[in-house]
DNA sequence: CGGGATCCGATTAGATACTG
DNA sequence: CAGTATCTAATCGGATCCCG
């Protein structure tokens, strides 16, 4: 995933259990801020849901990206496959234990972001006002 | 930034002020989670510091996303830049309060992610394994 | 219905070279 | 020293088609 970093690291007497944090903390801050998993998960947390009703109630997103993001949120234990042997199919997902906690962490952040929205928002318009 | 998503949303009766939020916690939840901000951020968490300072203490960071990212924290008031009027050229990066501000947020999602990464990598594993 | 496989355009980021 | 400009390789994401 991040081949050049660790080795760099290494090189400078750095822990390798701390170079770990690192690469997981940057892994899971990438994770919670692509485009689509805080959606998701935001979605998800109403309860279970299958796979076209999400994809129903997060507007724009492609079948494709919702299984690559429910893929890697399961991957990761945040949420929970379910299939039933039925025809037509039926599966539904479902946030963890864990999934939840951290949804609640990053809550927090989304947090301080409405907090100071405003004030991010602001600060671009004279960045970027041509003076 | 993302044209598609706001049209569909306001077709369904929903805030424009929601949408708003939306947008731009994705926006900084991104920006945070890309691949260079917390590495910086945690080292200009220790005072000021030079550009070049910075291409050092990042290891493994080209100059150019180095300035990218810089341009942008700038851009959001979370740093600042200041540029001396000599020659050789020096510049400073500080962060001010409102990136100090961000940065504490997210250490609570750091600190998360340290408690709970060795149970993310397990799983991982466990969803790869080819049982 | 719930995806996986494929194709392709768009964005991203590293390497390199150049400049005030 | 502190960047910018350019080129390129890789990745991302949408559209489409297909299948159990």
């Amino acid at each position: 995933m991040d081949a050049g970093l660790p080795s760099e690291l290494a090189g400078r007497g750095i822990e390798p259990d701390c170079i770990e944090t690192i690469l997981v903390v940057r892994d899971v801050l990438a994770r919670v801020g692509d485009k689509w998993t805080m959606l998701i998960v935001t979605v998800l947390r109403d309860g279970p849901m299958r796979f076209t009703a999400l994809h129903h109630a997060v507007p724009g997103i492609s079948q494709r990206m919702l299984a690559h993001t429910l893929s890697a949120l399961t991957r990761d234990g945040l949420a929970t496959r379910t299939a039933y042997p039925e025809v037509p199919p039926r599966v539904d997902y479902t946030l963890t234990e864990l999934g939840r906690s951290l949804a609640s962490a990053v809550d927090r952040l989304v947090g301080w972001v409405r907090d100071h929205q405003d004030e991010i928002v602001d600060n671009r318009r004279q960045f970027d006002s041509p003076d």
